[in-house]
DNA sequence: GATTGATGCTTGACCAGTCAATCATTTCAT
DNA sequence: ATGAAATGATTGACTGGTCAAGCATCAATC
């Protein structure tokens, strides 16, 4: 492969990435969150019982630990999750999803499932297989 | 391919496009700008006669018209681009690229194409050739 | 050639996130 | 047991954008 054609490639994932993030934030925006916020629900629900530290949720989302704060109050006001304190260690504040948070995330992942089935249809399907194995080597 | 697959491999898009973005924002902080500014000038160095109107840079670099405004503020009075008017239309205000924007452009053009090569490096050339192919069928 | 609508750009208000500082608590070495 | 360092979370100040409104200019129709 020419040499050439790795910041060319580069330039076509950041691209994909663009459009990938507009078709989310699309769909997500009929249950009212957003592409974020629906992977917080998502990682909660994920979660043994649930719930997680907000510095575990913040590296599992990708945000920083402020960052994860200053989500999670608008969505603690509106019912998707909820605080509680820590047992052992009164420092730590776990993040729980509620019943409504886990409502709005089931119908949310849907319209998630729906976007990725579109997004991909253009590639054969031994092609999804091949990006599956290079995504994964490159992260 | 299980249908299940597809959510998978659309988040693990969205990881790597988080692993990008921190690798190119690194390298380019040591030449003072970032991977938008990059992106600005990278077009400028590509338009003809280094000068593009302004609605025209804000759709290539995926930026609304007003991102643009306040992107190039800095920019000019850092000297890496200057205005310019219109002859045949006074609405428009044309981005020109300097001398001092093209000597930075160089430099971290440099580092762009380090991080592209190093970041595919994982990948024999055969699957780059193929995730290239991919990539252009799903933009 | 005046009006109406489209286009190019900027501005004010806001949103989502970072970073650095701070505070509370815990852990560890002695 | 105590003092020092580490950890978890929040906050203030800031960055980098969006969106909607507004202003200037241009194009088209009558």
């Amino acid at each position: 492969m020419p040499v050439s054609s790795q910041p060319a490639l580069l330039l076509k994932l950041v691209a994909l990435h663009s459009k990938i993030q507009r078709q989310l934030a699309g769909q997500l925006s009929f249950h009212g969150i957003s592409f974020t916020e629906y992977l917080v629900l998502r990682q909660l629900h994920e979660a043994p019982g649930n719930k997680l530290r907000r510095v575990d949720l913040a590296q599992r989302v990708g945000l920083t630990a402020s960052g994860v704060t200053r989500l999670l109050n608008p969505m603690q006001k509106t019912g998707l999750i909820d605080k509680e304190d820590a047992a052992r260690d009164a420092r730590v504040s776990l993040v729980t999803l509620t019943s409504a948070g886990a409502t709005i995330f089931k119908d949310a992942d849907v319209s998630f499932t729906e976007v990725a089935q579109s997004f991909f249809e253009p590639l054969a399907a031994e092609d999804q297989r091949d990006l599956l194995r290079m995504t994964s080597a490159l992260i």
